[in-house]
DNA sequence: ATCTAAATTGTTATAGTATATCAAGCCTTA
DNA sequence: TAAGGCTTGATATACTATAACAATTTAGAT
């Protein structure tokens, strides 16, 4: 499975895929997958964009699943758990894992007009990982996060 | 200058030479570094830790110098502008930089358990620019922070 | 010297992000 | 069906950051 991109794709189809693989990876594991769990994963999944977390409480609020904030942060850091999205530390805000289940270290590239997130993978560079062996440094979890312009907000055509 | 890592070194040179760099590129470059940006300055260079902006809010106040949060973020903004201090995003905190004066994204080691703070150079991975490459994203800013254990930390003896 | 424009600081208020705590409900399983 | 553990509800509060405007200082021009 390759990332879409910045590029027009199927949409449709990474929602489903996604809702269908954090289903399935919580029936394996024994996990509650609750409404609230689910509901906060689904409004990650509709967009490729990073959600910041009263974003997606006032969509909760307005549904009648809890108006309160460790509502949405209870469930995030639930889904952030087992890989199902990931914290972009730079906007203080989230996004839908491409591929929940894998424990990974991504990379992302984050448009800073419009907001969609990228998500890269393949462990970030092995010049980290050499420093930190240098330095007797254990590491482990990285942060790498790409700010810029995507293909699309570069030339407003 | 190579970095003194987590080892133990002189740090009285670390102040006092970040400390002469910054006055001097200030001087060259005709910015007004005031005692306020002076003292938060050395606030940051008195330990290789990340300090949150109201940490050193507080020490401001206690000598008198601004008590308010604009005077400690407008400070550490043109410390940041001119590349004295670097912020930690993970941490929503700042340090100071190894090497003011000089443009670079730099790369940082940080441990879990004491919040030392290390600054590796060499920019993060041409596997970015590589994949950005490809997707035609145009980078501007790139965080790379490890999250771990310092050496001293990880047998603590 | 003095005026003016710009940059810096002081101050108040408020926005935005995140967590601690405890009570109540629910599901499991023994 | 009782006990324990996990999940949610709800209140309060902590932590991080910026907007806005007034007052002051500084640097440069005349």
């Amino acid at each position: 499975m390759t990332s879409p991109g910045f590029q027009a794709h199927d949409h449709a189809r990474c929602v489903s895929d996604g809702m269908e693989a954090a289903l399935s990876y919580c029936e394996k594991n024994g996990l509650k997958f609750t409404p609230v769990r689910q509901r906060v994963f689904e409004i990650l999944l509709s967009e490729h964009k990073a959600m910041g977390a009263y974003d997606i409480l006032e969509i909760l609020a307005k549904e009648g699943m809890g108006s309160q904030p460790p509502v949405v942060y209870r469930a995030l850091d639930f889904l952030g758990t087992h890989g199902f999205v990931h914290k972009i530390e730079k906007l203080n805000a989230f996004v839908a894992c491409d591929h929940p289940g894998l424990d990974h270290d991504p990379a992302f590239m984050i448009c800073r007009s419009c907001t969609k997130v990228v998500e890269m993978d393949g462990s970030p560079s092995s010049e980290i990982s050499n420093a930190a062996q240098d330095l007797g440094f254990e590491v482990e979890a990285v942060v790498v996060e790409a700010e810029g312009l995507c293909p699309t907000c570069q030339d407003p055509s």
